[in-house]
DNA sequence: CGTAGTGTTGAGTCAAGTCAATGGTTGTGG
DNA sequence: CCACAACCATTGACTTGACTCAACACTACG
């Protein structure tokens, strides 16, 4: 049973939810040359500062795009579910400012960051395609910096398990906006700018409010509609309501 | 005198400073049907909630990027200087996430998206040089949730005090790094992620300190090498450095 | 000369950070 | 199968950076 799923079918599923694709389209996609790998937790498949010549994208596991101050800081930008492809960021760029680390092991399908720009300057619809992607990947940074920017800490970790509840739901990897978080608190903490002690109690609180349930990593949201309130969760920047045709 | 100065003209100066373009690609550009009218201070280019069918393009005065959350707070994004086409980012989205606004009174030219991204398919210099703006862009995203999420108020502040430095430089409009500063300090705080009070108390500290140097807006940096270590400013993130060919 | 928008300063409060210790879980190797 | 180590989560006590509220000063402009 060779390739009993094909690498880079959630990527295809993973674009589709946002510009159709033909049969033909998904053909061509799935048609990159690629190589598979596993990587393991906290392997890295961006690096920064170095040249990116092929562009990753997940199969299995998650990731988060990160980068690192002078003071050895790091701030988590970024949440990779599977399916996406975590190197458009660099497609047109010399030099990586930033790097993707995986949260578990997972696997990895690399292409070649000429193949993927070829098959681009080819097929106008995965043109399309590949730059609504990294239009709302630039989008979900603009929220984050109106999150950590403007919110106070209930609402900032609110606002953030919202987000990940709603992409895993579209993605159908969570049930009922249920799921298993795939990050530690420290890792929540390096996401909201907030240290991991405060995570800690904030997560009590919005326990204790009823926002959120949490039986080990797994969390679940008793009222989902109010846990949207809270957090001021709006999808508008996820620009997944409909198949823009032009 | 029509015209004493191409209404694109910087913007072309602003596409060469990382993608070398010929006499034609330059032409191409200048060549792109547009309107260009005055925008009066607090002007939006660019509204949340619009489809954007034509992309700005700022001929004079400074620009806000911005997005304002559910209780009503504004979170500052990014600057836009002459030159700045401000619209690359709804370029393949069906309707803007976020809004830009003028903090000056100034000058816009408007191209028709269409006329863009037909010229994109085109020329692939101007394609490649369009991408690359666009991906500087979320590269300074990322920069800015650095900045709010991992560093005190001072090196914030200090951090987009550089880069204003940096980028007006850059382009001309700054000398040894002294410039008029476009933003009121509520704006610097909407940027920061801090309040006008403490953005006040912040500049102070600074000045006291010997980083900075005021009179009314203008500031200056006695000792621009010991400013930038202190806000942790490292220009990598705006892929300044070369010509990239490839 | 009055008004509106900025900038500045002081006093008091609070959200979040820091430091430090303890508990729980998982995996591993003897 | 147990003991230890590593990692993660939790809690308490204390500190502090930043916020809030409030007043006042400066400047530009009609």
């Amino acid at each position: 049973m060779l390739l009993a799923v094909h690498p880079l079918r959630r990527l295809v599923a993973s674009l589709s939810l946002r510009v159709k694709l033909s049969g033909d389209d998904r053909a061509a996609i799935l048609d990159l040359p690629h190589t598979h790998s596993t990587v393991a937790q906290g392997g890295l498949i961006v690096r920064e500062g170095h040249i990116p010549d092929r562009c990753g994208v997940l199969v299995s596991g998650f990731a988060i795009r990160q980068k690192i101050s002078g003071e050895g800081r790091r701030q988590i930008l970024a949440v990779h579910l599977p399916g996406d492809a975590v190197d458009f960021q660099n497609l047109y760029l010399a030099e990586s400012d930033h790097s993707v680390q995986m949260l578990m092991d997972g696997e990895v399908a690399f292409v070649a960051r000429s193949a993927f720009r070829q098959l681009m300057r080819q097929n106008e619809t995965i043109e399309r395609a590949v730059m609504v992607q990294m239009l709302v990947e630039t989008a979900s940074l603009r929220e984050w910096i109106l999150n950590i920017g403007q919110r106070r800490a209930p609402e900032r970790i609110a606002h953030l398990l919202c987000e990940l509840g709603f992409r895993l739901e579209a993605i159908g990897l969570a049930e009922e906006y249920n799921y298993e978080l795939p990050m530690t608190q420290e890792e929540l903490g390096d996401a909201t700018g907030i240290t991991t002690v405060h995570v800690n109690r904030t997560l009590r609180l919005l326990e204790e409010k009823g926002m959120i349930r949490r039986r080990r990593r797994l969390v679940s949201f008793p009222d989902w509609q109010r846990m949207r309130e809270l957090a001021d969760f709006s999808t508008r920047y996820l620009h997944l309501d409909i198949h823009s045709e032009q």
